[in-house]
DNA sequence: TTGATTACATACCAACCAGTATGTATAATT
DNA sequence: AATTATACATACTGGTTGGTATGTAATCAA
């Protein structure tokens, strides 16, 4: 009964919510609570803290958004350059406005907790670091098929893409634009086109 | 005596400190005074509320950092990819190890502050559209003496820069580290390079 | 000299917060 | 049938927060 409860879930998307508009520190349980229409012997029935609570939205609700949008259908892809230039222009279209408007869950969060709560940074760290490893693993793939340069550091290069992409976030979130997304994808693709042979 | 009062600029320093490193909301103000060695008088003295100094904090100190760190040299610059590389080069050995765990105090603001609060928003968006606007110019500069491949869009390219500088920065903060500050501003270089005629 | 303004200092307050204590209906176990 | 554990529900608390009310010493203007 720990995992896949209803009312566990409940919770956890609601706190996903408030965490994202509001972020960590600020969001109320008192708000979760009204979201996911529970009470506070409920949360507290089914997580020790709000810690808790915030490490398990990261841990089975961030990660695995991760998992499935980026990772898992670049598993498929025979050519990584053409699969993450596809990832990142279904990105741009299936993102919502206000996915726009709140920017990209992870890195709202790393940029919060990351110097304050060490356990938050380790598991936020964990999910980047299988983003990054992801992406470097697909053009490794890349490199034995000849698809992609033999000459970069596939990891170096996963990294940047990781990091221009919660950047391209975090301006659009600012500039509430996305045609400041796209401009950056955009870009970002181009830099995608250099990793060819 | 509304600026350059030296309570005041304590007051304003230490602000900043306690936001960069626990972000705005998170701020207290009571640790902001102790830091700053004044008491709540002469902070309400000085500003009417929490928000406005925020607001005096991005306006007078944030994007002084910027204008001063990123712009005033690159107009300087005959060759801005040259310029531009030798920044990136400047920043990974300037910043302190404290300013690789605390990440860009500008992004670190935005991702908390512009869904929750429009005021805020919009004074940083104007530090972000100074800085894009800055880079842009610096590249519509070398199309014109060649340095820069001219089929580019100053515009959208600056902002893919900017972006890419947050997003390294996030990730080297989150991984607390150096080694990917630098391997970031590395293939942020590599992408420069293509930028060339 | 005097009245007003500036530049703080101290004490206090209502609101909100995470967390707890206690109670209870239901389901599982023995 | 009796006991225990689960899954909540409600009421409360101590601590912290941003903000205010009030007071005062020093400076400035008339």
């Amino acid at each position: 009964m720990i995992k896949s409860n209803p009312t566990r879930q409940k919770i956890l998307e609601s706190a996903f919510q408030e965490i994202h508009l509001q972020g960590f520190q600020a969001a109320s349980l008192n708000s979760i609570l009204t979201r996911s229409d529970v009470t506070k012997g409920a949360l507290y029935h089914y997580f020790p803290d709000k810690q808790a609570l915030g490490f398990a939205v990261v841990e089975e609700l961030i990660k695995e958004a991760v998992l499935q949008f980026w990772l898992r259908p670049l598993e498929e892809a025979s050519d990584p350059i053409d699969g993450l230039k596809g990832l990142i222009n279904v990105a741009g279209k299936s993102l919502s406005d206000e996915d726009v408007l709140l920017g990209c869950p992870l890195n709202n969060l790393c940029l919060e907790m990351s110097p304050i709560d060490d356990g938050f940074r380790q598991r936020l760290k964990q999910v980047y670091e299988l983003w990054r490893e992801g992406f470097a693993w697909a053009l490794r793939a890349g490199q034995t098929n000849g698809t992609v340069k033999s000459t970069i550091n596939a990891m170096d290069c996963a990294t940047f893409i990781v990091a221009s992409l919660a950047g391209c976030r975090s301006l659009a979130k600012n500039a509430q634009s996305r045609d400041v997304l796209n401009a950056c994808g955009q870009n970002l693709t181009l830099y995608l086109d250099t990793l060819q042979p």
